[in-house]
DNA sequence: TTCATGATAAGG
DNA sequence: CTTATCATGAAC
């Protein structure tokens, strides 16, 4: 059912609307996705989009975001931060949202161990990077079934009743393409960070 | 507001 | 080999 859905949508925004608000579950930490960045894929497709990892074609790193929908693609951002996305759309066509920031709603102890330096419980999973290290994710984890129950990462879909959308952070192309969308009244909400290498704003 | 960090992938 | 990138925290 879940699957299905994400499997089904017309649009990158739309597989965005279905993640946020919904809530992920890494062994005993469980977040509630508050913000989330829409990517297409390749540019022979339904979505493409210059910004995505996927827009040049398959490679090593990003081949789960050609599999089928509900698969958690994780990659090292930078070199040094693990980024997690969810793939979306049919077999064979790139697409995912990366999860940007959530509330840490269970596991409250073991996360304030991995953030130990964040200043406050609103930043333990604000941002892409702080909210893998927050779950402890890593590369191992690439590839799972978030909607297998017997999975050590899982989503439960969950609607979210206001949100915003704008354009997403740190991308230097397609700058100005409205996927990123978050729920306002969240402090755990990541600062809007335009890449110095996109165009100015008209 | 700028900078170091440093794996992956594309381009020269 | 050189450059850019779905980022972060600390220095300036």
């Amino acid at each position: 059912m879940s699957i299905k859905v994400l499997a089904d949508v017309t649009s990158p925004r739309e597989a965005g609307l279905i993640i946020l608000g919904s809530t992920l579950t890494v062994d005993d930490v469980a977040l509630r996705i508050v913000e989330v960045e829409a990517y297409g894929g390749e540019k022979v497709g339904p979505w493409p989009d210059p910004a995505a990892h996927s827009y040049r074609g398959q490679t090593p790193r990003n081949r789960v975001m050609f599999g089928r929908a509900g698969l958690l693609y994780v990659y090292r951002s930078y070199g040094m931060h693990f980024c997690m996305n969810i793939s979306y759309g049919p077999t064979g066509v790139a697409g995912g949202v990366l999860l940007r920031a959530a509330e840490v709603v269970a596991g409250d102890d073991v996360v304030k161990e991995r953030r130990s330096r964040a200043r406050h419980k609103y930043d333990w999973a604000r941002g892409p990077g702080n909210l893998g290290s927050s779950v402890g994710i890593s590369l191992a984890d690439n590839g799972l079934d978030v909607f297998d129950p017997t999975s050590r990462v899982r989503l439960q879909l969950g609607e979210a009743e206001i949100w915003s959308e704008g354009p997403r952070v740190g991308v230097s192309t397609a700058a100005d393409i409205p996927w990123r969308l978050w729920i306002p009244d969240s402090s755990a909400v990541s600062a809007y960070r335009r890449s110095p290498r996109a165009p100015a704003d008209s």
